[in-house]
DNA sequence: CGTATGGTTGAGGTAATTCAACCTGTGTGG
DNA sequence: CCACACAGGTTGAATTACCTCAACCATACG
């Protein structure tokens, strides 16, 4: 069933497609459709055919990369209006992996490809998020290069506040993880123990409290950000 | 001296303007203008106003990030016709540093931004190569997670090999390092004596040869790769 | 109630860092 | 021309931090 109501799109106003006029939204909605995956569904695997693109309305994703011997690399998480898919690359190069129950606007790249073309506002739109996704990226480099598991961690908490928290300027103090430990330890090229325990000194140090094991509250971000620095 | 011509420029079927016709072209390099870094020149400071653009044409260069403590993390190598400068941020985020004798062809941002405006194709060009940006980020980060030293080292001995070769598709066997040890330390967030150290071990192993401080010649690319896995 | 999954904690090993000394080539000044 | 300083590089010994392996705990679920 074909087609899309962008009119109760969650990220109408935040999603690449905003810069669309309603008409020309409205033209491109009719050539996509919703896809929902639950937890630890595939949505894009390494190798294929890169012949769809998508945005994420709701729910969480994971780029992330396998190595020879099977280990996991999480090289990014993908938030609501996020945009999945290689832009210019034949073959997928990375999975994306659904975090959580997620729903995507899924669209035929060559039909993507042809409202890049048609119109520019979208290919500048695109633009900006990849330069987006470059910079968080980078700031993944940053934070993983000679830097202690301590600074890791406290750096993957703030960013995680960030993004759980609405607004922009500041982040979150209590919130759940999105992920869980073994998630997490993949994210920071750590081990799940190691997490565990830098979890249990930063609780210790009084920095952090637990809510079970996914909820978080933070409770010295001043010493969080120097930790991560 | 504003004004470029870009018929003798080095990187004119690659570069991002590549995409624009000869006369779009003509018009965009009459706004722009040349200038030249020597070797530990700053290109762009993190932190200050986003104003310019730049493609470099000829030399090395690289993108940085400096925390607190002063300690250096290079986030990406530039190679010629690639294009710096914040896309859509006030500020520049990153040191861009030059690390060879460097051309680069600079436009201010607001003619820049003009100029994507009115051509797509130029927007599409930047696209792509954000894309690939991205790309090679994510390889980065790839690399560094979980990763040995000895991995790190081959990952990247692969990768300048490879952007020291003329050829896209396989690297060049014997090359010099663009880059000092504490560069190459600093690229792989590892410490210098680690690096030094593994560069003696792959050439006792006879997977490298070292021609001065500076020259390399790999020996045996299938085992790299192994390691580099 | 038993099992599975995810998480925490502990003991021991290992790889990279730190600190330090030493080497090598280059340029400078006596 | 030699002495010297200096920067970049290599090598060694000791330390540290993370990983590995293993046991144990908590919660959810059939």
């Amino acid at each position: 069933m074909p087609g899309i109501d962008c009119s109760v799109c969650a990220v109408r106003d935040s999603a690449a497609c905003a810069s669309l006029r309603p008409d020309e939204r409205a033209a491109l909605a009719r050539l996509g459709h919703h896809r929902v995956y639950e937890r630890g569904e595939t949505v894009f695997a390494a190798g294929d055919p890169q012949d769809v693109c998508a945005t994420l309305t709701q729910g969480l994703l994971k780029v992330s990369h396998h190595d020879e011997q099977g280990h996991e690399r999480i090289l990014s998480l993908v938030h609501p209006s996020g945009f999945v898919g290689e832009l210019f690359s034949p073959l997928i190069r990375h999975d994306v992996i659904a975090l959580a129950r997620s729903t995507v606007c899924v669209f035929a790249w060559a039909d993507y490809e042809a409202a890049i073309e048609q119109h520019p506002a979208l290919a500048r739109a695109l633009l900006r998020r990849a330069a987006e996704d470059l910079y968080t990226a980078r700031a993944q480099i940053a934070l993983d290069g000679r830097r202690s598991a301590a600074a890791r961690v406290a750096g993957l908490l703030l960013s995680l506040s960030h993004a759980a928290s609405p607004s922009p300027c500041h982040g979150a103090v209590q919130f759940d993880l999105p992920v869980n430990r073994g998630e997490l330890a993949t994210l920071l090229g750590l081990t799940i123990e190691t997490v565990s325990r830098q979890f249990g000194r930063l609780e210790r140090d009084g920095l952090l409290r637990r809510h079970g094991t996914r909820g978080v509250e933070l409770l010295d971000t001043a010493r969080l950000e120097q930790l991560a620095a």
